[in-house]
This record gives C-alpha cells, sequence and structure tokens, in this order.
DNA sequence: CTTTTTTGCACAATCGATGGTGCAAATAAT
DNA sequence: ATTATTTGCACCATCGATTGTGCAAAAAAG
C-alpha cells in the first residue's frame, strides 16, 4: 500500500480495520495467537492488513511491557583498531543470528564513561551486555546486577561475573619464544638485554603478559630485568614518546621487541615515520595483537591473532546459564608468523556484484 | 544508600517517598520543574532522594511518551576496517558531545539488512540516522522518511535525502597523480598499462574514482584502455584472485596500483603471502583509504585519507536543519605519503595511567 | 475583611503493546 | 433438550514517564 503520510500504523488502527480487539492484533502480531485461541481465518486477516500497513511494533512500547527490549549490547573501550573492530563484527552476527539486535558502544577506556553509558544501556532495559575491555568491570557488574541484568567479561577480567579472555599469558609466552627464535641463526645471538616489551598499564592482560614475557626469557635467554619493560598505556604517544626515548638514549631500537597490543605498534609507526628505514634493518617485532597490515612492514612481525570467535561464542555460552560459575575461561590465542593475511569476520559476508 | 535488591526505583517510588504526586517528581527530574512552578524545597527533596535511590529514568518509557528516544544511529556497511571504525569512533564522540547515545549498527553491505536493520532502529523511535555506505540509501530514506525520520547519507550517496561524502574524483585524481609521480626518476617511465586500478564495484564511490583515476592517467601518460581498471567487489578474497589472475597471465603485477579500498588492499596482502619479496620490488601503490600499518609496507604506499571528522560534522550540521536541500556536499580527502603515521580519534581520549 | 492574583501542586489521559481474566456463543456430551 | 466443554475473543490493568488542566491555599490588592 502507500507509504503512509507521517504516522506507523499501531495495533489499535489494525484493530479498527479489522473489527477486532487491539489485543487480539497483538496476539496475532506477536506469534501468540494459537495459545490464546484465535480462529485462523481472523489471524490471516489480520496478518494481512498488517502487511499492507506496514505494520512494524513500536519496541519501546513492548519493551516497556515486558522490560526487555531485545537489545544486546557490546561495551568497547575503542571502535578504531582492528581488534575490537573485528570483534564487534563477529559480535553482531553473533546477535543476529539469536534473533536479537546488536548494540556496540564504546567508552574510551574511561571508567566514569564506562558507568554511564552502561546505566544509559540498562535504562533502554537492554537484555544482556557484553562488556569488553572495561577498565572496571565490577562496577559495571554492581550496575548490571542491580538491575537484574546478565552481562558477561570479556578480554579484561573481573572478579563479579564470569570472564571469557584469552590466555595472555601462554600467548605471551609464545611470541615471546617465536621472538627469540627469530634470532636462532642470527650472526649475533640475541642477547636479554636486546629484548624489550613496551606498552600496556596495569590491567590483568598486561599483567599476565609481562609476566609470560619475563619467564619464558629467562628461560631462554638465562635473564630479564626491570628495565626491559617499559609500560606506556594504551596510547599510540605515549608509546612513541618511550620509543623515542629509548633511542635517544641508546642510539638504536632493541633488536627484539615485544609490542604490549596494535594501538601501542601505532606508536612504534609514529617513531618509524621519523627515522629512516636503516633504524629498523634487523629488529624482529612481537605484537600481542593482530592487524593484517601490521603483519606485512618491512621487518619480521609476528602477532598474536586473539580467538575473538571463540571469546565470542563461549561467552554465549555462558550468559544463557543461569547460573554461571564466577571464573575465568581462557581461549587460547592463535601465534600469526610474519607476512600472513588470514580470514576475517568480512570473509563471511557475501559480496553481490564483482 | 543500598544497591537495591532488584528492582529499579520509578518516578511512583519517589513519589510515595516524597510525598508528591508523580507528576511533580517528573517535572522535577526532568528539569521542567521551575516552568512547573514547583517550590525550590520540594526539589531538593526529590532529586535527593533521586540521589539516595540511584533512580534513572526507564528511557523506553520516556521513549513512548515522546516518541523520541535519544538514540542516534550510524548505519555502517561493516566494523572492521580502519575507514568504518575510525568513522565510528568520531560518530560516538559527536553524538555524545551533543547529549545523545550514539548507536553503531552494521548491516553488511545486504540492502535487505539495511532494510531490516533501519526498521528495527526506528521500531525503537531512534531520533536521527547516519546512513553510511549503504547499497540502497534511497530506499533507506523511504523508511525514514515514513517514518518522520531525520536522516543524512554518508560516504555513498542517495537521490532523496542530503549526503555528505568524500570528493572521490578529485582525491582519485590525487591518488593517481602522486602514483605516477613516483615514476619520474625511475629508470623506465611508467607506461600507460603499467598503471591499474583494483577493487570497488559498480558504486558511486567506485565510479567517481574510475573517472578519477582514468581521466589523469589519461593526461599524464596519454593514454588508459578498459582493461586497466578490474573492479573485484569489495571482498578481500576476489581482490586476491584478480591478482593471481593478473600475475598468472603476466608474470609480475602491474608496476602502479590504485587500490580503491583498503578491503581491496587486504586482497594485495593475500596475494602477497603468496609470494616472495622480490614480486614487489619496485611496484607503487596506491590506496584509496588510509590505514596507518598499510603506510609502511615495504614497497611505497600512497593513501587517501577521507575526512571523517569533516564529514560528520557537516552531516551534523545538515541534519539539524529544518528542511536540508537535497544536495551532495562533497569534502576533500588528504593525500599521505607513504610512512606517514596520522593521529586518529583515538588521540584525543585521554589515557590514565602511563 | 473581601476580591483578585499568584503559587504550588495533584489528577488523569496518553504513548503502544501485553496478558490475565471473564464471558458469550458454538459444539459436544448425556 | 439440558448440561458440560470448548472455542473465540473482548475487557482492562499495566509498564514508567509526560503534560494539559484544574483547583485549593497563600499572598497581594483593594
Amino acid at each position: 500500500m502507500k507509504p503512509q503520510g507521517k504516522k506507523k500504523a499501531t495495533i489499535y488502527d489494525l484493530s479498527v480495520l479489522s473489527g477486532c480487539s487491539a489485543s487480539t492484533v497483538s496476539a496475532v502480531l506477536n506469534g501468540t495467537w494459537r495459545k490464546r485461541r484465535i480462529k485462523e481465518s481472523t489471524a490471516e486477516l489480520i496478518q494481512s492488513l498488517a502487511e499492507q500497513h506496514q505494520y512494524t511494533a513500536n519496541l519501546q512500547a513492548r519493551g516497556l511491557r515486558n522490560s526487555r527490549s531485545g537489545l544486546v549490547g557490546l561495551l568497547l573501550p575503542v571502535h578504531d583498531n582492528r581488534y575490537f573492530s573485528s570483534m564487534a563484527q563477529t559480535f553482531e552476527a553473533q546477535v543476529r543470528s539469536h534473533g536479537k539486535c546488536p548494540v556496540v558502544v564504546s567508552a574510551s577506556r574511561d571508567p566514569q564513561e564506562e558507568l554511564a553509558t552502561v546505566e544509559t544501556l540498562i535504562s533502554y532495559s537492554i537484555d544482556e551486555l557484553f562488556i569488553a575491555g572495561a577498565t572496571d568491570p565490577d562496577s559495571v557488574h554492581g550496575l548490571c546486577e542491580a538491575a537484574g541484568i546478565r552481562h558477561i567479561n570479556i578480554d579484561l577480567p573481573g572478579t563479579k561475573a564470569p570472564s571469557v579472555i584469552s590466555d595472555n599469558y601462554q600467548g605471551a609466552r609464545l611470541l615471546t619464544q617465536a621472538i627469540i627464535k627469530r634470532f636462532d641463526d642470527a650472526e649475533a645471538p640475541l642477547r636479554p638485554q636486546e629484548l624489550f616489551l613496551f606498552g600496556g598499564r596495569n590491567d590483568h592482560a598486561s599483567r599476565e603478559r609481562i609476566k609470560g614475557f619475563r619467564d619464558i626469557k629467562t628461560e631462554l635467554l638465562g635473564h630479564d630485568s626491570d628495565d626491559c619493560i617499559q609500560p606506556t598505556g594504551y596510547s599510540p604517544g605515549m608509546t612513541q614518546k618511550a620509543f623515542e626515548a629509548f633511542y635517544e638514549r641508546e642510539g638504536k631500537l632493541p633488536r627484539g621487541l615485544f609490542i604490549n597490543s596494535s594501538i601501542n605498534f601505532e606508536g612504534l609507526l609514529r617513531f618509524m615515520a621519523q627515522h629512516p628505514h636503516e633504524t629498523f634493518a634487523d629488529i624482529v617485532v612481537g605484537c600481542y595483537d593482530y592487524d593484517p597490515f601490521g603483519s606485512f612492514l618491512p621487518f619480521p612481525v609476528i602477532m598474536i591473532r586473539q580467538d575473538t570467535e571463540s571469546m565470542l561464542a563461549k561467552a554465549f555460552e555462558l550468559i544463557e546459564e543461569t547460573r554461571p560459575a564466577v571464573k575465568i575461561h581462557l581461549i587460547q590465542p592463535e601465534l600469526v608468523h610474519p607476512r600472513t593475511a588470514l580470514k576475517g569476520p568480512l570473509d563471511s559476508i557475501r559480496d553481490i556484484d564483482a
């Protein structure tokens, strides 16, 4: 029928048109009509009217009534890096496959903003919340708990709700080992003071990665000292400064670099922009995060791809449970060798014309 | 006060607690109380009660009543590439600064999914919609129009709503010119059959870019033939195949490559993974999209950074207008030379501990 | 000490959908 | 033909917030 002037049709409009009551219309349109013993012919009539008038339910009204909204939220620290944006992509696909509506929001790794954002989501009667990389997962838990909203931590664990995170310790060991191995047939063997870790802050992920780094480094190279760890926060700018400072001091970069995340890796890019190719002639970089372009830089870049699909799948599984245990589920990440272009969530979406 | 057992406080709860009517409570808490001549002391009482009981308005109820929700939507084709994810990031910042709540969803460049997603958003009484990179902006317009929702196209233009897009023609000229210039002091000059365009499909952006590419190429190199244009859709897999096919046929890659988007660039990465460094020894790549890691690949990569901030700013400006003209606003993109690490939206978020 | 004006707030309808309850008509059982 | 069931649906309260309207009490004007 015509695209209507302005206002959307409601069950009351259809009620008038069909001669049935609004409750009948409602039942027909939300599928509960068999349970309510509505005649099949009545249902058909109403359905065809609904179609003609392009009826779609007002989800705010429905949500108000059932205090559910059909929305499932993903709280992200930031959008614009490959780790989180590909998480968003898989999240959307999984939520849709459950027949719900995904909502992705970021809170800039700011505890205040995290809480404010979650409050807003709760006010919209969001049904479930996936909390990824929150600085303060337990406070967020507090809000969800009070509102009776199922929630789960991803990427960074909390102590009050179940968490699904990648096995940072193991991943860091893998990555560090791979970096070291790269020097196996170098003319000069890698010395402990030549292998540094840059980036991260005092969060669970960083701590675990640092532990893994130090453990395997000590195992393989015999020694590790505190000054080989340079936490810079999750900021490209600070990371760049750290590299500049190091370079100023030492006249060169460490031969082996463990970079805590792709965001920190961008700090290295900024440093690179200021220095000639030779500066990077024989370095090996390991980055705890995968970025397809990062994998093809002019020096060997070994990366860790966190398995966001498995993490989210596990998270969905747990969030469905009635009383999930408050424990941390570790998902194994994957080591990605230099010059590797992995497939991603985009590969599963069809592209029409070529 | 205590975090409450389960249910959130409503104006009715506060109404009882304060001895005032619900309408008074409502007025106090939504700021209209002066207009309603509520005594200041009453307002203070209610506000303090609200704080004690951690009252937050049920936004679904409010939205139902005003048929507005405070939500502003951004419809994206996909999340996981730097162009769209950084668009999401700036979008969120801008929406928040307007006191609204951002909602970002992707629709996989699938016209069906686009419409379904927008219908859902409309059912939540979203206030405004930014339609980015939609395959079928005009159908989306239809839905918004019928629902009386302000909307605007970004990145890909429609014919029925105002659009803000980057100047693809001009950008493509810039980029192509920069590619050609790179060969100025090469031993062998670049011949027209050595400069190819890969990627894109039959959308407005691709068409404009192809036009810009061909125009300047003809101007500078004297000739351009149809087979130098290889549209592959927006899919890494298809793009890879196109490169493989070309390589199979010609035994090498073109010396000059114009790649239509970072998504297509990922197709080149996949190709690269299959071939040794030498294959890329003297190629020059121009990519219509900026990715910081892409900028540092082992061969010269010239990129175009689309100015998402300006695009969104302009879009916000237009969407506020009562009757914005249905026209296309062009935003100039920026040429980014190889080995450049630009700042992005992440730089404006503070990082607490270093 | 009236009359007018202002102040301060309560009432009740409304937004659209849902679901428990009740009840008449149709059908089946006796 | 009478009672018991089943069928098919209407009625109405409800979710929480908003807002136009109305009306006492208090203050000001006379």
